[in-house]
Parts: C-alpha cells; structure tokens; sequence
DNA sequence: GCTATTACGGACAATTGTTGTCCGTAATTA
DNA sequence: TAATTACGGACAACAATTGTCCGTAATAGC
C-alpha cells in the first residue's frame, strides 16, 4: 500500500519499508523478493534502487499478494486419512476422486479466494487517507523525499 | 462423519474411532473434548461408553466443526503494523477504526465461514457410500457392532 | 575503472505453534 | 469393588514461521 501511495518512478528500498513499518529489515526483504517474482513489484539495484509497484494498483488484487506470499494451494491440506479405514475391501482403494470433506473445505477456500481476488489495492488507496491530519499526510510526503 | 454413519444410541469411545482412522487415541480424545464442549457431540462414561452426535446431522454444520477445533476468531489477525509509521502526527493515533487491509482480510475469512456453515454433515452422508462396495459396508457394520 | 549502494539467495538460529504423550481424577456400569 | 471410559493438566517432540547473517551480482555516480 505504501508503494501506492508513492509517486511513480520513485522506488523504496527495503531499507526504508522496513523502518516504516517497524519489522526487521532483512525479513521484509524476503516478501519483498517473493512480490517481485510473482510480477506484482519491480526492483532496481544500485544507489537509489529499491521497489516499485510493477502494475497500477488497480491491477494488482490482494489475492495476488496473498498468494505470492503464502503460495496457491489450498488453505486445507487433505491427509487421505481415509485409507487407514480397516473396514476397506481391497476393490475400494482406488480413491480417484477427491474425499468429501476435501470436497467442502476447497470450496470454502476458493470462497475466501474469490473475496481476496476482487478486492484490489487501488479500492482502499484513499481510504487510508481518511481521518488522517494534513501533519501526517505533511510528514509522508517529506518522508518519500528523503529516501 | 463417522458418528453420523452410526446408529442412533450407538456411542464409540476414542479408542475405536482412532483405530478406525490411524490417528494416536490420546490426540483424538483432544479433538473429541473440544466437539463435546461445543456442544456437538455428547459423551457418556464407564464401560460402553463414548461419543455420539449431540444434534441430528443436519443441523451440524462444517463450521460448527472447524470453530469447535480452531476457534471463532479470524484466520487473520492483525498486528497494528501502522502503529509504528514514523510520519504519524500525534493526533492520528487514535485508530478507532479496524484498518482497510485487516477489513479486507476479515471480509474474505467470513467468506470462507459462509461458505462452511451453508454445509452440513448431512450433504455429504449419502456420497461417502457412492462407489463403495458392499463388502466395504458389510464390513463396517460388523465392526460397529464389535465396538 | 573504483566505490558505495542495492537486491538476491542460501544457510542457519530463534521463536512459536501444532502435534503427540503421559498420567492422575472423576464418573459410570456390571 | 473392579473395570472402563472421558477429562484435563503438564509436558515432550516436531514442524512452521520468523528473524539473522553473509557472500554474490548488478547498478549509479565519481
């Protein structure tokens, strides 16, 4: 979000992410790198180099975020506990189709997929703007200059 | 779902029913504890004991399940992470309100409670016999009456 | 070309959360 | 009274996440 809200070609290195936020330097700089090969940033090296959105906000949801973080697959991780039924005929053990509870929990995720999927970054840009003092918003515009 | 497939007064202790599934008893009891704290399954002591369905399998559904093992709270928590932007004049620390990215992440885990509580035991019940021979069922019914 | 700055990525340590185990207590049945 | 069962606290083992360190490659400015 902040890299939204920061004007085009002006890149923020991890360096300075990392202090705005709090969180160590390093550790952020793993996301960051994980956003850059899902396509959603792109990065400069060199004095001045840093990271900068790869797509207009609008473009960019947060599903792609969630999902260059945390991967694609499926919040729910079936085990196939059923094949340890010791009531199972051998003719039953093909299990080409996924279990039923499977069945229910991917539909759950892919409920909570499609909420995160339209929702785009661009929705809460001015948001987070509301309720904010001219100081703060004063303060972050020289923020952006200095780094 | 095991419970569901039983006859009615029919209760099955933690012993067989991690048999059944291959899972260690005493982390299955756990599991077993917290449903019969929810309310969705009640328990009896002593010999011939066990566990049975507090509710008929329809009026169970799966997020009754998963909030009964995994809480109510969301699957997203957030950590107040703008607390500690720099630019934060001191009149803008109040922060009434739930931040724009923890509202969009808690609107997708309703979502996903949506989609789980629209699903009861009772959809699934029927299917968990599709494809299943009769010497699979014969088989389970002998040894529900043998626990 | 040299130096400072930056991202990148591998390896690893610290921390936390989950999973699994043990054991004593209370309740129930025969 | 004895056997069986759920309950719940404490704790150990394991896995995942979070955080740290360091060497390499790329870039900008001098």
């Amino acid at each position: 979000m902040i890299l939204a809200s920061v004007p085009k070609g002006k890149p923020l290195n991890s360096k300075a992410l990392a202090e705005f936020h709090g969180v160590p330097k390093e550790y952020l700089s793993k996301c960051l790198q994980m956003l850059s090969q899902a396509g959603l940033v792109t990065t400069t090296t060199g004095p001045h180099g840093g990271y900068s959105l790869a797509k207009t906000p609008d473009k960019i949801s947060f599903l792609d975020v969630v999902e260059a973080i945390e991967g694609k697959s499926s919040t729910f991780k079936c085990n196939e506990i059923r094949r340890n039924n010791p009531c199972l005929a051998k003719s039953d053990r093909k299990f080409s189709k996924l279990c039923d509870i499977a069945a229910v929990m991917h539909e759950a995720d892919e409920a909570w997929r499609n909420s995160l999927r339209e929702k785009k970054l661009s929705d809460i840009t001015d948001s987070l703007l509301d309720g904010v003092s001219k100081e703060t918003v004063g303060n972050f515009i020289n923020w952006v200059d200095d780094h």
